[in-house]
DNA sequence: CGTCCGTTTCAGAAATTTCTGAAACGGATG
DNA sequence: CATCCGTTTCAGAAATTTCTGAAACGGACG
């Protein structure tokens, strides 16, 4: 396995951005690799391919596979793992979205709500930024639960409408009941 | 400066959890504390509170603020520099958003257009993939900047509005005419 | 202009994370 | 049940990131 130019790049940007991303450099890379693969890949070759152990590289996939960010597929009559990515990219961003949900977002929102629980501390201010911080949260990952129950189709159609959707708000008031202004 | 008991939980939980967040331990307790002091602290303060060195505190607080997560207050008759939080965690979200995408992922459709400019690379696959790439970026970071001009209130009520919204979609065929279903 | 009070910088130390090679493991096959 | 082929684990090495203390800096004030 050589890598084109092209290839070359876009692995090494990967490799690069992979910390800012919360995964590392080999992750990223296997990652990019993967992604621009049209066949699958078995880690044989990932490792030829990056320049990097055979032990790196099952770590890598191991850590990707705790991500869902790559599929695991076999070739008949060869009993090694191949791995892909997803073809659909709104899949992926699914994906990403509800595993950084899972990592960063809910173990502070369990955290908040263990704070509470453990009843007033005297402290009203810090209690009542908790408190607040944990509704916010709330309210985005509900927001994010329903989101992720739309179809495909209707989130980039949702995205595309962009600032229409401020406006709309005025326009429905079966559904809006409590807007401010009227038209 | 000591820290009740809700306080130092928090904080350690925010220290915890700065690494998956793309901070440091030293930069996620600094801001935990900020968040739950409703006056501004000092450099000294924190320093104390944390018990980590007084540079450590200096790299952390240029950190928050290359964030824009903290806002610089100054006390009449006291030269020493003061730090808080915004009030409005709406305002904090839309900043921690602002920053993630400038920081992971402005980078990168910065990368994919260079890719694309490079002109054709005798790699068809890996080109349309690229292109898809940045295609579906473009959408997402386009929605942001519509959805970053609404006001906060707007924002709640879209988000408040949640699985409905969804729906709405039928109920608008002037902003949707090429809607699939038929009511 | 020198002192005082606070902030920032920086080089090295400490801690953490990542990576490697070797060994252990596992399970299909003859 | 021994061998073969591939995967996973793991302890130590290497690299990177974080943290510290000391020194440099800066600017207000007498």
């Amino acid at each position: 396995m050589t890598l084109s130019p092209l290839q070359q790049e876009f692995v090494l940007h990967f490799g690069e951005m992979g910390s800012r991303w919360g995964i590392n450099r080999t992750v990223g890379q296997i990652y990019a690799l993967l992604f621009l693969n049209e066949t699958p890949l078995n880690a044989e070759q990932i490792t030829g391919a990056l320049g990097i152990s055979r032990s790196n590289t099952s770590m890598g996939l191991k850590e990707l596979q705790s991500w869902n960010l790559v599929r695991l597929r076999h070739v008949p009559g060869d009993r090694r793992d191949y791995f892909t990515t997803p073809d659909d990219l709104w899949e992926i961003v699914r994906t990403l979205v509800a595993e950084r949900r899972k990592r960063e977002i809910d173990p502070t929102l369990t955290k908040l709500r263990e704070l509470e629980m453990s009843g007033p501390q005297d402290d009203p201010y810090a209690e009542a930024r908790i408190a607040e911080l944990r509704e916010m949260i709330e309210m985005m990952t509900q927001f994010h639960d329903e989101m992720s129950r739309l179809e495909t189709e209707r989130l980039v159609q949702l995205m595309t409408m962009g600032r229409k959707l401020g406006g709309l708000l005025d326009r429905t008031p079966r559904l809006n009941p409590f807007r401010r202004k009227t038209q």
